[in-house]
Parts: structure tokens; sequence; C-alpha cells
DNA sequence: ACCTGAACACCGTTCAAGT
DNA sequence: ACCTGAACACCGTTCAAGT
């Protein structure tokens, strides 16, 4: 009775993946907190180390912080080459997927969202890889862009001035809709990726060539 | 030598008008650490009252931030208005100016266009009278498109509807511009300005009546 | 090489007490 | 009615010490 319980299975002292740990326990209280509510300490805690282990691994922590926004910004990247790739040969298609997926995205995980395009970082610069990793998703929308002019979709000029309008107007859909300020009511619609659609299908028009078919599809 | 300095004006134990004094000394220090680093005690001590006096007028730090924010909407629907102002029966003009007014705030307020954009506030619902103001401005963005399209200068259509898809434009060159997202390193322009003159240009050609004369300056 | 525990200088919020 | 000072339960970060 008053026997001690044995030892059972000690944690082992050295973690073996502490780095991964701790991100994978950051993603979860990221979208649960917020990033300016998540808590350095709460995260160790939630990996079974002291608050201090973190910092063998990340020197501060909007270091972690930039972490797990670099692994989003690699999502998004991944999401919008996957829309690519699911309309080959039709680039105003794969420019209405890329922008479904932003949307998508944002509305999937606004935590991280906010985190990667609402200013928690001072600069992507002092973190490593990220500015790389951040600047994909536009490099695959110059491309794609790009790609529609070739074959006289995508009305002719500037590809890069012509993929930063279309990024703002995604990227305005996103983030209203994510921060709820665009309000369904009046409207028919409750959903919310069908206002991110219209708004899509308006630039759509704006960046067809004037003689070009109107797309069939949606 | 050793008598006391005269007692001077010594501060009065009631303020006189603290509410005010703690918004304006929070406005000061959200434009230089942004609203995630503000610290109520250091606005406290900003404005020469202990860490605890602010609560008799704000129930919580996000109480004050939500003032600040109210500020910043109540601005925001001014220099919108001011733009409508300044073009009188030109609504394609109106549209120009609203958005050209919501990103040159952006670009003089940073760190209050976040707080009122970016998730800082959980909801606007428990802060009085700030989803009003805070809906003020979109409200203005409707009337002018039913403007334009009362005198056939807009196309025809849900006016919320192109009123959202207009907002979503430039709320998304305005953030991108403000996070410093769109790198205007390659391209001759290095006024953020500049860039959203564009993108407005694109849009307002998005919204414009098919047959309606193109505007001539800008 | 990696992790712990104590320590430091902060926070937001509460509450009895002062004016 | 309004403000203060001590107190509580937190933070991020540092550093000597442990394994």
């Amino acid at each position: 009775m008053t026997a001690p319980p044995p030892p059972a299975r000690k944690a082992p002292y050295h973690h073996g993946d502490l780095k991964n740990a701790l991100i994978e326990a950051a993603l979860a209280a990221l979208e649960s907190q917020g990033w300016h509510a998540l808590s350095l300490r709460d995260v160790a805690r939630q990996a079974n180390v002291s608050h201090a282990a973190p910092y063998r691994h990340f020197p501060s922590k909007e270091a972690l912080l930039a972490a797990l926004a670099e692994r989003g910004f690699a999502e998004l990247a991944d999401d919008m080459q996957r829309g690519i790739d699911g309309a080959p040969g039709d680039p105003l298609g794969q420019l209405r997927a890329t922008g479904r997926a932003y949307v998508a995205l944002a509305l999937r995980r606004p935590a991280l969202f906010r985190l990667m395009f609402s200013g928690a970082l001072s600069s992507y610069q002092p973190h490593g890889s990220l500015p790389l990793v951040a600047g994909k998703s536009f490099l695959l929308l110059v491309a794609t862009v790009a790609a529609g002019q070739s074959t006289g979709v995508v009305r002719p000029g500037s590809a890069e001035q012509m993929a930063i309008a279309a990024w703002a107007t995604v990227h305005g859909v996103a983030t209203l809709l994510l921060e709820q300020q665009i309000h369904l009511g009046d409207s028919a619609v409750a959903d919310p990726m069908v206002v991110a659609d219209a708004v899509i299908e308006r630039l759509q028009q704006g960046l067809a060539a004037p003689g070009a078919a109107a797309p069939s599809n949606v």
C-alpha cells in the first residue's frame, strides 16, 4: 500500500526530435489561440520539456513562429501547384485554381494565414529560407500569367504587374473572408467560397484577352 | 541647502481626462511597437498614472485596443468621404478616390490598419459602437457603386457584390504593400502608391460599363 | 550536445485601501 | 468617482548546473 509506484517508463532526458515536436505542438496551439497568444512556455509544456529547452532549437519565440510561417508558405505553394497541375494547358483555369487554393488555405488555417501575412514577423530576412519559400507562390503566379499570354488567352502586358493585381484581389477576398468582414446576411450566399468564386470570376474577366472565349465551367 | 524643494505643481490626484490621455498615449505606442507589443502598463506610465488606473476607463486591454480601432475606422470613413466630395458627379472618380484613401491610410498608419483588420480583436461585437463605425466605409462604397449604376457609368448588377469585389481588390493591395510583400525591385516604380494606382486602374476597367468612355485623368 | 531549475525583468488583472 | 500599491499568476529570456 505505502510502497512507491514503479518508476514506469520515464521520459528520456534527451527528447530525440524536440525541434519537430515543438513545431507540431506550436501548430496546434496556433490555431487554437492565435500567434499573439501563443506561449513558448506552453508549447514546451505540451512537448513535455522544460520552458528553457526550446532555446536549444530556436533562438527566440519569433524564430519558432517563423518556422511555422515557413511551413504555411510551403503548403500554400504546394496547394497552388496542385491547382496548376489539375488544369493542364488551361492557364485561365490554372489561375482560377490557384486563387481558390489561396482562399481555401486562409479559411482552413486562419491563424496560420494571419501569421504569414499580418505583420507578426517584423521581417522575413533574418529567418533563413523563409523569404525564398514565401516568394515561391508569387513566382508560380507570374509563370501562369506568362503561360496564358503566350497562348493568347491572357491579355498582353507586364506579367509581373498582372500577377500583382491578381494576387492583390485574391489576397483581399481571402483576408476579408477570414476576418469575417464580409457580411453575407443579405445575400442568399452563406458559403464564403461562393463569394470568393464571384470575385475571382470578375478578376478572370479583367485578365482575359478581349477576344478570348469565356470559360465554360463554374 | 538641505531645505526640501518646494512641492512645485504636483500632478492632481484626479487626472481629469484620463480616458482620452490613455487613447492618445496608446495611439503613439501603437505605431512604434505594433498592437501585439503594446503594453497597458507602459501606456499608463506614459500618461503618468499607476498601472491599475486604466481599469477605471477600460475593462481590459482589448477594450482599449477596440477604442483605437474605432478611431481608425472613423478616420477611414472620413478620408473616403473626402474623396467622394472631391469628385462630385463622377462616380468612377469617386471610386478611385476612395480606393486611394484606403491605401493611403494603410501606408500612413500601418500599425493602426493592422489592428483594424488583422484579427487583433476576436470580435467587434462586444465593443460598443465599433461594429457600426467599422461598417460605415463599406456603406459608402455600396452607395457610390449604386450612384455609378444610376448614371450608367458602372455596369449593372448587385451593387453590394460589386462593392465587395472593389473592397477586396483595394484591401488586397493595401495589405500587401503595407506588409512589404510586393517587391518593387525589378520594376521602375519605387513608390507603393504607383502600384496601388495601377491595380485600382485595372479594377476600374472591370467595374466600368462596357460602353462608357475611359476616364481621362491619372 | 542537449536539457533543467532558478532567476530576472517584465506582463494583464484584481482588490483593498487611500483621496 | 477616481486613483494607488501590493499581490497573483503568468510571460520571454538567460545562465549555471546537471546528464
